[in-house]
DNA sequence: CTACCGATTGACT
DNA sequence: GTCAATCGGTAGA
């Protein structure tokens, strides 16, 4: 499998949070190889009041405005949460990366996370980035190559689409997608 | 400097 | 279903 090119990132956002259900994600640590399916994603488009980036360019923020194809990550309350940035420099748009399913170094992602329980280790944004290991300093990490990776997967082609979760402004917007009849999504998991 | 708050989670009724 | 722990970012004085 190979990464994404710098092209499929200046899509559409909400084209890609949808296409990027079913790529791998992939995260080198000194304990090993960690990677997972993505199940989970949703979209931040400009004209987005939930988008952290609605009200300007921020110190936090600023890897939302750089080149594509890079991660955004910010942490909540004692988490942190996995962005895919894209549009071209200039324009702050992301992919927030929900929830994965897991496939390679599940023992580390278990330690990582204090729990045996399969789907509590990568449902949910704050969850899979503990199992991940993934904090501010991979902010703006290319995710072409590198520490922490996305490959193309085997499209998915059953995808369902709702509003996003969690979000206080810009709920009724329809941007968060999934792997139907997937275990590993976190619970919102229909509904219209 | 202080005050407020959330793209979350885990514990609890 | 409800609720609060917890903390960096942000805005405002």
């Amino acid at each position: 499998m190979r990464p994404f090119s710098k092209d499929f990132y200046l899509q559409d956002t909400t084209s890609v949070a949808r296409q990027l259900i079913g790529a791998t994600l992939v995260r080198r640590t000194a304990k090993g190889v960690l990677s997972g399916t993505i199940v989970e994603t949703e979209a931040y488009i400009s004209r987005d009041p939930a988008n952290h980036a609605f009200r300007g360019k921020t110190n936090r923020n600023r890897s939302m405005f750089g080149p594509p194809g890079r991660a955004y990550v910010y942490s909540i309350h004692r988490y942190h949460c996995l962005n895919l940035v894209t549009q071209p420099e200039g324009v702050a748009e992301a992919v927030l990366i929900r929830s994965v399913e897991p496939l390679e170094g599940i023992s580390v992602m278990q330690r990582n996370r204090k729990t045996d329980q399969l789907r509590l280790l990568t449902v949910g944004p704050g969850r899979l980035c503990q199992a991940f290991a993934i904090d501010r300093t991979l902010d703006g990490a290319n995710l072409a190559d590198g520490d922490l990776v996305v490959l193309k997967g085997t499209p998915c082609t059953e995808i369902e689409c709702t509003t996003r979760v969690g979000v206080t402004a810009g709920k009724e917007l329809p941007l968060r997608f999934f792997a139907r009849d997937c275990l590993f999504v976190s619970p919102p998991r229909s509904r219209k």
